[in-house]
DNA sequence: CTCTCGTTGTACGTTGCCGTATAACTGTCC
DNA sequence: GGACAGTTATACGGCAACGTACAACGAGAG
């Protein structure tokens, strides 16, 4: 039996990191093996065609950004506050998995399958979000204004550019956490 | 003389219309040649390449997402509220521009040139929410705070796929905003 | 009507990429 | 060490796009 080479996890991963700096139409077979220091000669071996790696880039991005998290949040317990600041810090602060979801968002408002993979993600991290709102918010509708302001916040404060005079962003964007996840919160809009 | 039969606005208009719903990278001389029906040959005439197209685009970006607006607000009057309101139905509920906007943003995280752009935009429509919020607001922090999670919803939403069981999105997003842009809106974090 | 000059169509060379075919290589097993 | 089987390099044909060159066209001036 002949080695394995570079494996079909490398093209994967090689896969992962085209898209996540640079879209989806960065995910090119041949710039892959130049990458990789070989050439598209062996990836024909594993995978159908180019959609085949997309495929398959898909399904480890969606095991790791869910599965892995929810699998990692059940182990180290704790209440639905804590369990969603962590599951916030595996997923937005990972620097292999956060520019991908960028990068799979922007991809998902131009390909129907990818926007029904993203769907199945963000609701399993917006179930979380609700159930720890919950837990000081009585009213369900606002539980789910603020799941969705903290959601948003997350995602969208990367694709801001706005500056913060004589402040950094991570300062607003803790006292915005604040605003959001702190009991206090009061709301007579209602 | 000859005339003048597909005008420079004609290639920007074109070159703006495929950048809002394919990216960047959907902004191809022969493919907007095609679509406005004619070939690439007149398109040298008025640009030098590709990439004077892609700056003079977002040139007229530019000033229809800020002068424009902003002379609009002006010409309308109201208080800080009332022109945050209008200069966000103008801005992101106009779907010709809003599109536009998002296709950037993307595209602004890989191009150093883009970015800087978005900032000044994005540098405007904050000055906007600021104005806004100070109006009801004393703390500076919780300003900038609300301002952000305000800029981050109307961008975010467009980019997160979860579902609101028993509610629309716009309904969730207007509670979202009440809790942001209401008076009465509590804060004792601090 | 005809000349003119800006605009446009067509053709070309080049590049980068896809997917296929096939030959060269390289560990592994006997 | 030699045969085998999996892996890789190389070469190929096809396509789409860029940018250039030039010829054809047509509205307006005279």
């Amino acid at each position: 039996m002949g080695a394995l080479r570079t494996p079909r996890e490398m093209w994967v991963e090689a896969g992962l990191r085209a898209l996540a700096d640079g879209g989806v139409d960065a995910v090119r077979v041949e710039a892959l093996a130049k990458a990789l220091g070989v050439t598209k000669g062996g990836f024909y071996g594993y995978f159908a065609d180019r959609g085949a790696l997309l495929t398959e880039m898909l399904d480890t991005w969606e095991r790791e950004s869910v599965d892995d998290v929810f699998e990692r949040i059940e182990q180290e317990g704790g209440d639905a506050l804590d369990k969603v600041r962590l599951a916030g810090q595996l997923t937005f602060s990972n620097d292999r998995l956060f520019p991908i979801d960028l990068a799979v968002r922007d991809w998902a408002r131009r390909d129907e399958e990818v926007a029904e993979r993203l769907r199945r993600v963000d609701n399993s991290r917006m179930r979380l979000l609700r159930d720890a709102i919950s837990t000081f918010c009585p009213d369900p509708d606002e539980v789910e204004a603020r799941s969705l302001l903290a959601f948003c916040m997350a995602i969208g404060s990367h694709f801001l550019a706005a500056d913060h005079p004589g402040r950094t962003r991570a300062q607003v964007m803790a006292r915005a956490s604040g605003l959001l996840l702190n009991r206090s919160h009061d709301d007579p809009g209602r």
